[in-house]
DNA sequence: TAACAAAGTTAGACTAATCTAACAAATAAT
DNA sequence: ATTATTTGTTAGATTAGTCTAACTTTGTTA
């Protein structure tokens, strides 16, 4: 059985590598930073790791999850997106309360209880955030999304997604009714600093191209 | 902020001196066993417990909660409660299985999730136990109960609770249809070994002292 | 009441997870 | 290519929670 601490870390270095697009590795320190600790504190959990045989790392090395050590990142952070998703629709949490709960309620260790809580919420694939919650056999539903920048005038789009999930800018685009599902359209895109001209239910309204960087979307038209 | 251990600790003794009725202590092996640990450890928490001042202890005396220590184990009963609660009218759970994963719940620290949550089961006052749930202010209700093996002939009762909380005896009485909320009826009281002839739903059976003295009970015409 | 048993404590050690400070390797820059 | 910077490791210490083994109190009983 792993420790909550071990837990964090295989589930760090998932995110690292796959936020790292096309890196399927991530150094020491970076898994340091993202964790909140020294690079000596995470320097000795990666040789523990390494020598339970859920990662691959060689000193002065970077480090990748090998199958095991996947699987079970994976199955955090269905765990973490189901209870997110449960606090979100059931507890009545705002969209930037659920993720600190949801970081104590991904290690509980009860397997039909997470398969109990997938069948009552009615087995949702997305989470609050609009991130894919992965199913039980550890599956994660491929979809293909852009950042709001990267669309082009005239199309249609779904906000299905933040790249940023503090608090402070998941209240700002509330404010702005760029809540997840919400379905845009890019009027105008002003190529003196990339701020652009959206739709949204009707009303048009100015985003600057760094509010634009971390708004997910998919697209309707393309 | 109080470790996991630390309030396993607090909930422990008060447990264990509402249990030893009118105790209002507990000593050191007591509580070392109750927990699962060698009499030395449970020494060293006291010491610490009592620094923090949660506890009252002396050494080589024995050991009980202050104002602040008390309500701290009752605000973690409320959340196993809750929970279990939560566990068997939604996840499904039965009855006997609810425990271990409430042991779990119970420590996670929000307490606008439990407030939800006590809203979402529509606050309420027994857990399927029968045991009564602490309210948010630290309140528990008074009930009139006792045990089954106390009750006189031709009374009417309700099953409310269970002394016993084994699986193995849970499963048992629920074969038996001895199950929460049942109202059963003493038809006889054998003097020769206590047993006693009782109706359930209309179907008569006989019950063994031993079970009766685990059945929690509260007695409609008494 | 003296001795024995039960209950509780102390001392010293261990593990997990963390830190700081000093050092070593890898990478980048002049 | 030699130095400087970044990155990562080692060694030694710390804290929380646990253990064993030896010891001390308290309580019981002969």
């Amino acid at each position: 059985m792993l420790s909550i601490t071990e837990e964090n870390y295989l589930k760090a270095i998932y995110r690292l590598t796959i936020v790292n697009n096309n890196e399927v590795s991530t150094g020491t320190n970076e898994i340091a930073v993202y964790l909140g600790v020294k690079p000596a504190t995470a320097t000795d959990m990666l040789k523990k790791l390494k020598e339970k045989d859920y990662i691959s790392y060689e000193k002065y090395g970077k480090s990748s999850l090998n199958q095991v050590g996947k699987s079970i990142a994976i199955e955090i952070i269905r765990k973490h997106r189901l209870w997110e998703t449960f606090l979100h629709q059931v507890m009545e949490f705002s969209w930037d309360e659920v993720h600190e709960v949801a970081e104590q309620l991904e290690h509980i260790k009860s397997k039909k209880l997470i398969d109990s809580l997938d069948k009552f919420l009615n087995y949702p694939k997305y989470d609050p955030h609009g991130d894919v919650i992965p199913s039980a056999d550890g599956e994660i539903a491929f979809r293909h999304t852009k950042t709001l920048n990267n669309e082009l005038i005239n199309h249609t789009c779904e906000i299905v997604g933040v790249k940023d999930n503090s608090s402070d800018f998941l209240k700002y685009i509330e404010s702005l009714d760029l809540v997840l599902g919400k379905i845009i359209n890019i009027n105008e895109i002003y190529s003196f600093d990339k701020s652009m001209n959206i739709s949204i239910n009707g009303i048009n309204k100015n985003i600057s191209e760094k509010l634009a960087e971390n708004i997910v979307v998919s697209c309707k038209n393309c």
